[in-house]
DNA sequence: ACAGTATTGTTATTAATTTAACAATAATGA
DNA sequence: TCATTATTGTTAAATTAATAACAATACTGT
């Protein structure tokens, strides 16, 4: 999927994930009492180009003014309006180990439409007890609460050969996004969203380069 | 930066991030015990196609049998010629909190040429310690400490109003690589690769996704 | 009043990337 | 022997994304 239909218009998706980009940006400016922003401005902040900015503001129909660019507080609202869902969505986290808690701790509030409403670990010395106030659940329960509390989104943070069990029991339960950070490739049917990160494939970006610079130098 | 040049041919940048993801597969199968592997198996492995894989290997001349496919110790090593830089690359990490951690430990161990030497970290009573045999130093002396060692990617895991100011001297003392996990976007001369990631962003991605699939439905 | 300036909004152009198409090849087996 | 099959390697086409170009606009200062 490359495009999105937003007010039955063809948004591509990259230009989605650059609006969450944007919001960000705003969200900030808007804290320091700003409240006009012109399109390099976002662009700078953003690694992205001013044209880049008005082109998907374009696309989604937003207007600025010309002498004061765009109103910062709109901005944020008709972006949210696109990306945000109302009822708002519930997330758990599987795998309560060093990497999952500092993910938890992280995200922990700062959405307040996003909620990580349970997590699962099969360490029996976490099972029962709150992180965050949240409840650690068995795993062996995973069908039970993902369906009583209405889980859409999850994010995997359990060793690596665990990924593929874990990943097809979420999917069969009605999961339908995950965010895979297990360094195990992990397949889902179509209308399941998937991403998956690892930071080794980008340090061996990075350290490619730094070889290129240094040879080509 | 959208190319670059491998053996005087321009190889895309994306293929680079590819051939980190190949190899993943391929020392998985090998591993494994298997010798030979075909363009769509290394496909299904990471989300590609097998047009797309063929294509990559290609680009870096790299040519398979017909019937036994590619074979796997070979492009393995044509790969790592690629990719890896026989000196070895010596990586540091700023900001020892939860988070920085949990990327040392994983981290740790899994790619010989790619060294943790150091960690900063502002707070007195982690500075002087050691973490995973890697002494934590003051902040002070990152300029002296990048040069001795010979430091060239930094990790930022710094608080977020403190990633403009660690990147900046980090890149000053000669840093030609950053992975900046802070919610805070940074500037840094052409020459210097960055990454940022930020996990809300995908997280928002996934959640737009949840509300389309639930909304077109 | 009007030239000068900075910015938006949009279309046109170019570049990059992916996908498709298919000839070439080597093995199989009827 | 020769059609069948499965795969590679490569060129061509299509798609997607980014960049450039520029008219339109509204404000400034003279
Ligand atoms: N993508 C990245 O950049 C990145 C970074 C760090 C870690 N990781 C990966 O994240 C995962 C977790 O890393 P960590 O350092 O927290 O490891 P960890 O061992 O501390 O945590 C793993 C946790 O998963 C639990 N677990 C095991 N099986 C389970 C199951 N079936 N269901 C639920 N929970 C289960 C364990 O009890 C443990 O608490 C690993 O796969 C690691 O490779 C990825
Ligand atoms: N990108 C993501 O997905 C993601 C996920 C988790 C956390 N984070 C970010 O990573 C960072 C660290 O998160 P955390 O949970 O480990 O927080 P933390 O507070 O546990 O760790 C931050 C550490 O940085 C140290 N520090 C402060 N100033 C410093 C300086 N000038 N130089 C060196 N060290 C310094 C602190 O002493 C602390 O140990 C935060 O910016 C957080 O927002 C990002």
């Amino acid at each position: 999927m490359t495009k999105v239909k937003i007010h039955s218009k063809e948004i591509p998706v990259k230009t989605i994930g650059r609006l969450s980009q944007y919001r960000r940006a705003l969200l900030i400016c808007s804290q320091k009492g700003k409240t006009h922003i012109f399109s390099h401005e976002i662009a700078a902040i953003q690694h992205v180009t001013a044209v880049q900015v008005r082109r998907d503001l374009m696309l989604i129909g937003f207007n600025g003014s010309l002498k004061q660019g765009y109103d910062i507080s709109k901005l944020i609202a008709v972006i949210s309006e696109i990306l945000d869902y109302e009822p708002g969505v519930n997330v758990a986290i599987f795998g309560l180990g060093n990497f999952g808690r500092a993910l938890f701790n992280y995200f922990h509030g700062k959405r307040s439409l996003l909620r990580i409403v349970a997590t699962f670990d099969s360490n029996t010395e976490k099972i029962g007890t709150e992180y965050n106030k949240v409840y650690c659940y068995s795993p062996y329960r995973v069908e039970e609460i993902i369906k009583k509390k209405d889980i859409k989104i999850a994010i995997l943070t359990v060793p690596p050969d665990k990924a593929e069990e874990v990943a097809k029991k979420v999917v069969d339960a009605g999961i339908k996004g995950i965010l895979n950070y297990t360094s195990t490739p992990i397949d889902v049917p179509d209308d399941v969203f998937l991403d998956e990160y690892d930071m080794i494939t980008t340090m061996e970006k990075a350290a490619f380069f730094v070889k290129m610079n240094e040879l080509n130098l």
